[in-house]
DNA sequence: CATAAACCTTCAAGTCACTTCAAAGTCAAG
DNA sequence: CTTGACTTTGAAGTGACTTGAAGGTTTATG
């Protein structure tokens, strides 16, 4: 993209100075997981050496961190993909930009709904039982007819038993 | 198959009733999963008709509900197989259900508590751009993080960028 | 009673985001 | 010259499904 206008400045940032392990060490992505990004025209190398290591760019790192960073949103990489699409110059790409944050905080607020209800069920059901009691309210209460079957299987669900 | 089990027992061995179809809708859990999990031993039809087809039980759907619930706290399959495998009459198996199920209170509290994070950030990041303003800075903000990650890099990345 | 649709069967392959493996090439230090 | 740390490629494995192909069965309707 822009390589000349770095020319003047104190740090070039265009210079592909990195191979992927240090790379890897900069943006704390793996190196096998770099090169599935690379398969997933995530990000490319900023070159190849003569001896055909990828060598990657400050650029490039910071690229990487970015992809870590909407991972870490739990965005797929279908969404960063667009992201890193987008042409930030352009009003229309910031509308998209907004609208697939807006898309991202709905399933984020989506999976806290069901976690809130999950706490308060698992809450509920650890209330059952305290581990001390004779008999297992907790798991009785998820098995109620337990019993019958008990009778026909023990043999083998007891073979299995582990933990 | 119908038959009379039912008619001579105190406490009946279940009749199968439901083919896979409605124990899928009975137990919200969906037919190619279903027999996904019956390959992955985690619950074998009642029995089979003469024509092959699956057939259900009440119990059979209500474990689908419960390897269901387990699912929906995050649970592996592997770990839902330990706590199908738990004899309700044994003390100790009653210690290992509560104790695996503080585990994951835990993990639902920890990631609650993740997701809550997200959603003050994103909305963060989403009230510095509302896709109507000239540039986009809600996706710089998400550049400017990257490089703010970048603490014990060498040579300055440049601090500002438009793209 | 024929036929269409809505079921059911099996096995195989695809998905996502990695991770691991195997076999080989490159390179600096001892 | 060997060791060991790096790199390359492609392929396969992971977990928990999901989808598809190619058929067999049941049931509702004309």
């Amino acid at each position: 993209m822009r390589t000349t206008a770095m020319d003047t400045e104190p740090t070039p940032v265009e210079a592909a100075r990195y191979r992927i392990g240090e790379a890897a060490r900069l943006s704390g992505v793996g190196t096998a997981n770099i090169r599935y990004y690379e398969k997933e025209s995530l990000l490319s190398p900023h070159g190849r050496g003569v001896n055909s290591y990828r060598l990657y760019s400050d650029r490039d790192v910071h690229q990487l961190r970015f992809i870590r960073l909407c991972r870490a949103m739990d965005m797929s990489l279908d969404e960063v993909r667009t992201l890193l699409a987008l042409d930030l110059r352009h009003k229309a790409d910031c509308v998209v930009a907004s609208e697939a944050l807006d898309a991202h905080l709905g399933h984020v607020r989506e999976r806290l709904a069901e976690l809130k209800a999950l706490e308060k069920d698992l809450l509920a059901l650890r209330q059952r039982c305290d581990g001390t009691d004779a008999r297992c309210h907790l798991i009785e209460a998820l098995h109620e007819r337990a019993d019958a079957q008990a009778v026909a299987d023990s043999t083998a669900v007891r073979a299995k038993r582990h933990v």
